[in-house]
Formats: C-alpha cells, structure tokens, sequence
DNA sequence: CTTACAGTCTGTAGCCACTACAGACTCAAG
DNA sequence: CTTGAGTCTGTAGTGGCTACAGACTGTAAG
C-alpha cells in the first residue's frame, strides 16, 4: 500500500511542479505538511493527483486562493460544482478582461512600430506618440 | 520661467500618476530627483510630461527597464528611432504571445464553465477536468 | 493668535507567486 | 573512503507598486 512512497524529486518529475514550489505550497498551506521518513518528505500517488490539479489550474489562470477554494470543493465532493462553476466564470471573465486589454495595446504598438517602419516621420514616432499621447488605448 | 512650480500633488492629477509612484520612481533612479522648495518636491511642466510618457508606456505594458531605455532614447534625440522601434517591437511579441495564451485559457474555462452549466455530467465537470487533464491548453 | 485640516515628508512592510541561493545533512554506489 | 546526487531549513530577491505610521509644514477660518 505504501510502496509508491516517493521523494520530493520524483513528485516534481510527476506533478510537473518544481521543487522550490513544492514546498512553498506546504509552507503557505495551500497542500498539507508532508509525512516524513527520516528528515526527507514523502509522498503518495494521491499527492502526485493533487499537485497536478494544482499546476493545471495555476495553467489556466486561477490565483492560488481560486486553487485553494477549488482543492476544497474537490475534496468536499457535496454541491461542489455550482461553486466551482462560479469561480471559474468568475475568472472567466478576469481572463476576457485582460485579452481585451492587451488587444487595445497591441492595436497601439502595431501602429506605431508600423509608423516607425515607413520612415516618413520626422523625429521618431514611437517616442512622439508617447509625449502627445495619440496612442490611444 | 519658474512660475510653474507644483507640489507632488499636482504634478500627480496633471500626470495620472500616483503620488506614492512619484515617490517610488524618483527612488530607484527612474525619475531625476526631485529638487526642493523647503522640504517639499518641486516640479515644473517638463516633469508633468516626463511622468505623462511614462504612464503612457506603462499602459502599454513596457517594463520600467524598457521605460527607462526609452527616456533616454527621448532624452539622446540621435538615432533614437531604431532602437526605440526595436524595444516596441519586441514588446509587441511578448504581447501577442500572451494573448495567445490567454485565448487558451479562455477556451478551455468557457468549455468547462459549459459543461457546468448543462448539468448532464455525474460530478463537477470543472473539478474532474482539472484532475484528469481534459483541459488542454 | 490659535486651531484645524489638508498636504507632504521619510521609512518600512506588504502584496503575488514564485525563484534562488547558502550551508548543512543523508544516502548509495564505486 | 570518497564522491555525487538529493534533500533539508531559512532567508532574500523579483516587479511594480500600494499602504500604512508618525512627523512635519503651510494656510485659512474663527
């Protein structure tokens, strides 16, 4: 039963999680203290499950508090999902939020890099744009 | 000439900066130090552009290292254009890139915020997906 | 003149989510 | 016996602010 017992080394191979952040998630609580043999933390298939729903939720966005509450619901079981659905829509709309933004700031780069490109301008007009604020978000 | 002197309190709502951002880029070097009337920063018309351009880049998601770079590039006059177009444009990469990465993160949340919501599923869609690695990037 | 209040000052600590050490230890193979 | 890989704890750094505490200054009203 526990001969999947593994080092904190093969979890990272596993989880995808690199060691430092490992034990910075049992540091901030956010995964449990680990069982020890000897000095060394040792962990389970059931921790290589956990921290890999970690790092896929860390991949899509969700703010460790979002994975904590998440972790939580996973581990309720009961009624879990129109919390879940809602914390994910919430972020849903964090994540459209951002894309819009760095839309608007791509739209004013392309332009003045394309600016810039055609050499016609007096003076650069990256540098232009910043001072009279023709960059327009 | 002098006539236009302000206090940090109207430099910062002429310039949409904060005040405690005034007093942060004048400490780590981005901003000359500010010269004095008592106790008191003074600032003149050309800091109120000096900030204005860079809230500007800021909003346009450059660095404070590539802010810097390009008050200098503002500050030097000669050849500015080029390398002021360089660090645009390798700005704009790293922009597009992460629209690309956020437009993944969209995808994957809508599919699954979805999925919640038709309820036809045994379990947390949400949930079960961040487990079993269904949510692709 | 006094008092109230808005503005400013310095310095420090906190935020997020890690990452990067230093310096000590444990353990197994050659 | 030595060497090397792995692990340990603890601390400090990253970027770009933001948020205080506690002291001071300047000005307008009473």
């Amino acid at each position: 039963m526990t001969q999947d017992a593994m080092a904190i080394g093969a979890l990272s191979r596993r989880s995808g999680c690199n060691i430092e952040t490992i034990r910075y998630y049992e540091r901030i609580g956010l995964l449990p203290k680990a069982s020890r043999r000897g000095r060394y933390r040792s962990y389970g298939v059931e921790d290589v499950g956990r921290l890999t729903f970690v790092r896929r939720a860390r991949e899509l966005g969700f703010t460790l508090e979002d994975v904590r509450a998440l972790l939580d619901l996973a581990a309720g079981g009961h009624d879990a999902c129109s919390d879940a659905r809602q914390i994910a829509s919430s972020h849903l709309l964090e994540v459209r939020a951002k894309i819009t933004d760095l839309q608007a700031m791509e739209r004013a780069l392309a332009l003045s890099v394309e600016q810039c490109d055609t050499g016609k301008m007096p003076g650069c007009p990256m540098i232009t744009a910043l001072f009279s604020g023709t960059l327009k978000l």
